[in-house]
DNA sequence: ATAGGCTTTGAACCTAGGTTGAAGGTCAAG
DNA sequence: CTTGACCTTCAACCTAGGTTCAAAGCCTAT
């Protein structure tokens, strides 16, 4: 497939596979007789894959190692457990990091309403 | 104050305070015989409600906007809550989508928890 | 044969919030 | 008069994840 049809079919622009190419995210195209890139299907789930992973927080460096890897055995399961659980935690502490931003921001908005009503 | 001074008084850096000149979040400083950058020191203050601000979440932008509008006069009670209050909604649905996050990849990983009790 | 739609490359641009470095001017102490 | 600690400017660099552009080549239909 070429990339057009790729990128028509993962929803994805051309210039963002090229991108991913450059960046070793995904592994570098066949090339027909024009010097045409030519994809198997298989990459239109591995770029669903990846937004996939982008969505729950996965940069695209780690996205990278876990292809690289994927390349000579593919992931195991404990392996995806691990990973995973990694970034529930940093999530966790980003939620935690929020939380207090959250909390502060209220007690600034009720001491000014406070304020306010002294005034009054 | 020499922008030595300032830097060292507010826990920033001199290039940030030039920095922040340059992007007009402070107003420029007025400058002696030799060139040197002189400030009030008023703005060891407004650099620590700056960091104050960006710790809340807000952008340097955002509180640029506010800082000018402080110049011709200071923002009002009713605008600070305002604003603040504008900040606690984006920080909420921060928070949500964190949290979606979170529970996606919990489900994630139960899931491949089951399928590794199938495999044993 | 030519128009329009695809592809190629490389390089520059974007946001955000700075940091770092080079090349030079200034000031106070010893 | 020289050393060291300041200060000045301008410009480039950094992460992250791409986008956009220019100049060129290729392919298909009319």
């Amino acid at each position: 497939m070429k990339i057009g049809d790729i990128a028509r079919a993962a929803g994805v622009t051309t210039s963002r596979i090229r991108f991913y190419e450059r960046r070793g995210i995904i592994a570098p195209a066949a090339r027909g007789a024009n010097g045409y890139r030519d994809y198997p299907a298989d990459l239109i789930a591995i770029l669903r894959f990846i937004e996939q992973a982008q969505g729950l927080g996965f940069s695209l460096k780690e996205i990278a190692s876990v292809e690289v890897a994927g390349g000579a055995h593919p992931i195991s399961c404990d392996e995806a457990i691990r990973l995973l659980s990694r970034k529930l935690d940093s999530v966790a502490a980003l939620i935690a990091e929020a939380e207090g931003r959250k909390r502060r921001i209220e007690a600034l908005i009720a001491e000014l309403r406070e304020r306010r009503q002294d005034a009054a």
